[in-house]
DNA sequence: GACAATATATCGAAGAATGATATAATTGAT
DNA sequence: ATCAATTATATCATTCTTCGATATATTGTC
């Protein structure tokens, strides 16, 4: 019974490394995290309930998020459901986050070559 | 008839992206495709034939990619079929690749925050 | 009280990715 | 010259993922 390995749950799809980095930034609640992923790409990515809620079942499904019960003691609408990440979604946020880095420096290094 | 802003094309699904960033490294036929993509990711993207030439489909119909005829002279293996990317499929390639650029940024300052 | 914004949830459809399989030409080994 | 492995493209059926629409109820504002 080793711990799982990040690698593993890589490539992420798209909503879920989005809702991912999210939860990076700070626990949050389901609404505030598609106003915070259409927000930080300047409404480049646009996230509806579907999307959203379907990807944090995953995400508790596969252990990268969880739910808890740590409300804030201000600002509490009792709807609200509160989500952090595990250490393994830390793990696998960064690992994706290398991932990532990489392909678009290949991506940059190729679309604008150095002069030689 | 404005050209088509490479925003409206992002965020861009993982196979087309990665397809893209191998073909900013040069003309190829899709099986190098294929292989590049496994070999520069250290086996972590594998893409199968039903991936690769469905996405390459997809890249051609929405041109960000096209076929064309001129082969190298050594080494032409006649089933071979060339591809290339378009300006457009420039443009996006390097946009998705500055999406992603700031995403893991934004990934990685949340997760290794700085000492204040 | 009326109305917009907040908040969670799910349905069904559309879009994307995958494993399996098929076919055939090329290459390398013997 | 024969055989097998590799190269190369292609498609099917399924699954996974994402999305638009809709529903329901609460909270905040005027």
């Amino acid at each position: 019974m080793r711990p799982p390995d990040p690698q593993g749950f890589l490539p992420l799809p798209q909503a879920q490394l989005h809702v991912l980095v999210a939860l990076a930034e700070g626990d949050m609640h389901g609404y505030a995290i598609m106003q915070s992923v259409e927000a930080s790409s300047n409404g480049v990515v646009k996230m509806g309930p579907a999307t959203l809620y379907g990807t944090l079942k995953r995400l508790v499904d596969s252990g990268l998020a969880e739910e808890h019960g740590e409300r804030p003691v201000t600002d509490d609408d009792p709807r609200r459901r509160y989500y952090r990440l595990t250490g393994l979604g830390r793990s696998v946020c960064n690992a994706e986050a290398d991932r990532l880095e990489a392909l678009a420096q290949r991506a940059r290094s190729s679309l604008r070559p150095r002069m030689v």
